[in-house]
DNA sequence: ATCTATTCATAAAA
DNA sequence: TTTTTATGAATAGAT
C-alpha cells in the first residue's frame, strides 16, 4: 500500500530502511491496540530494532502477559507429561514434513520442473510470483547501475574541471615562452639559428605538458573511462 | 477497510467478534512478519483470544526475545540506579503531566467549551470525531432496537399462533355446544326455556373463554406489548 | 513531517 | 472456515 508494490526483503538502503521501520512499527502497534479492544484480546508486542532500540506494546502489561504466556506453556507441557509427549512430536513431525512437501513442490514450480496438474488460477499466481521476484532483482540491479553512473558522473565533471584548469596553466605558460621567445629573438638576432626552429620547439614542450596532465587518477571503475 | 467504517469497541456478537479475531490475527502477524524482515528487527508478538487460546509469532523465537528484553530492562535499570532515578520519574510525571494536559483540553473541546484557537482543520476534526462517536452510539441503539423487534416479532407471531388454536378449540366447544342444545332441545321441547335464551349462553361463554386465553405470558421488554 | 497515488486489509455477506 | 466484493486504511515514494 504505496505509491508502488515491494517486495518483503531487508531493505537495503539505511535512511529508508529507518524511515519504514518507524511508520510500519507505528501502524503495527494501533493494529495490535485495536485487535486487543475489538475482540477482547490480552495482546502483547516486543519490537527491537536493527540498531537494538526497544520499542513494546501491551494491551495489559509485557510483564503479566510473559507471566500468563509462561505459564500457558508450563501447563501445556504439564498436560504433555505424562504419557503424550511422544505424541507432540509425532505432530511436530507430521508439521515439518508438510511444510517441507509444500516447498520442495513450490520450489519444482518455481523452477519450471513439474508443472502438471496445476490450475489456470495457480499458475497465474506463480506467474506473478516470479514477476515479483524479477521485479525485485531488476530494482535492485537498476540501484546499483544508477549510483554506479552518478559516481561516473561526478568524477567526469571533476576531470573535466581539472582539464580546464589546466589548460589554463598551459595556455599561460605557451604565452611565457612565447614571450622568452621573443625576449631571446630581441636580444640575440644575429646567432645561427633560426626563427622558426625555436618557436617549434616551444611547441612541442607545450604539447608534452598538456599529455603529462590529461591523465589524472585512475577511475577504480572497470568501465571504460573515457571522459 | 472494508464494507464500511467500524468504530474501535468490543464487538458485542460473539460470532462476528470470533470471525473479527481470526482475520485480525493473521493480519498483525503477517505485518509483524514483515517489518521484521524490511527492517532486520527482532520481533515477538503474543496473543490470548478472549476464550484464552494462545497465538504467537516470533522472528527469532519468543523464549529468545522475552530473555533479551528482560536483560534490556535490568540494564535499563541499571543505568538508571546510580543517581538519576529522580530524573527517570520527573520525565515519567512531565509525560504524564503533558498527557493529562492534552487530554483535558480535548475534553473542553468535545464538549464545546473553549473552542478559541483552534484552526479550521481542527475544527474539521473534531467535527469528525464527534460524528464517529454519534455514529457508533447510534450504531449501537439501532442494533438494540433490531433486536427488540425482532423479539416481539417473534413473540407476536408465537401468539398469532396461539390465538388460532384456541379460537380452533373455542369453535370446537361452540359447535359442541350447540350440538348439547340440539340434543336438550329435541328430548326437552316441552318446558319453558327459549330456543334464542340457551344459544346466547353458548356464546357468552365462548367469548368468555377467548379473553381469558388471550393474554398469555406477559413480554419481559419494557416497551408497549401491542401486537 | 506532510502529501497522495497505490496497494493492502478487512467488514459484511454468502 | 473460506471466498468474494466494496471500501476504508496503511504506506511507498516524493517533497
Amino acid at each position: 500500500m504505496g505509491r508502488g508494490k515491494i517486495v518483503i526483503q531487508k531493505i537495503d538502503d539505511s535512511t529508508s530502511r529507518q524511515v519504514t521501520f518507524s511508520k510500519r512499527r507505528k501502524g503495527l502497534i494501533k493494529k495490535a491496540k485495536e485487535l486487543a479492544i475489538l475482540c477482547d484480546a490480552e495482546v502483547c508486542l516486543i519490537i527491537f530494532s536493527s540498531t537494538d532500540k526497544l520499542y513494546d506494546f501491551a494491551s495489559s502489561s509485557v510483564k503479566s502477559t510473559i507471566e500468563r504466556f509462561n505459564t500457558t506453556k508450563m501447563e501445556q507441557q504439564q498436560l504433555l507429561n505424562p504419557a503424550s509427549e511422544v505424541k507432540f512430536w509425532q505432530r511436530e513431525a507430521e508439521t515439518l514434513r508438510q511444510e517441507l512437501h509444500s516447498l520442495q513442490e513450490n520450489h519444482r514450480h518455481l523452477t519450471g520442473e513439474q508443472l502438471n496438474g496445476l490450475s489456470v488460477k495457480e499458475l497465474r499466481n506463480l506467474e506473478s510470483q516470479l514477476e515479483m521476484s524479477l521485479r525485485g532483482i531488476r530494482m535492485k540491479r537498476e540501484h546499483i547501475l544508477t549510483n554506479e553512473i552518478k559516481e561516473l558522473t561526478r568524477k567526469r565533471s571533476l576531470l573535466h574541471h581539472e582539464n580546464l584548469e589546466i589548460s589554463r596553466k598551459v595556455q599561460r605558460i605557451h604565452q611565457e615562452n612565447v614571450e622568452l621567445y621573443k625576449q631571446v629573438y630581441a636580444t640575440s638576432n644575429t646567432n645561427g639559428l633560426g626563427h622558426h626552429e625555436l618557436v617549434d620547439g616551444a611547441n612541442e614542450s607545450l604539447v608534452e605538458v598538456r599529455l603529462q596532465l590529461s591523465q589524472p587518477e585512475q577511475s577504480h571503475y572497470e568501465t571504460s573511462s573515457n571522459s
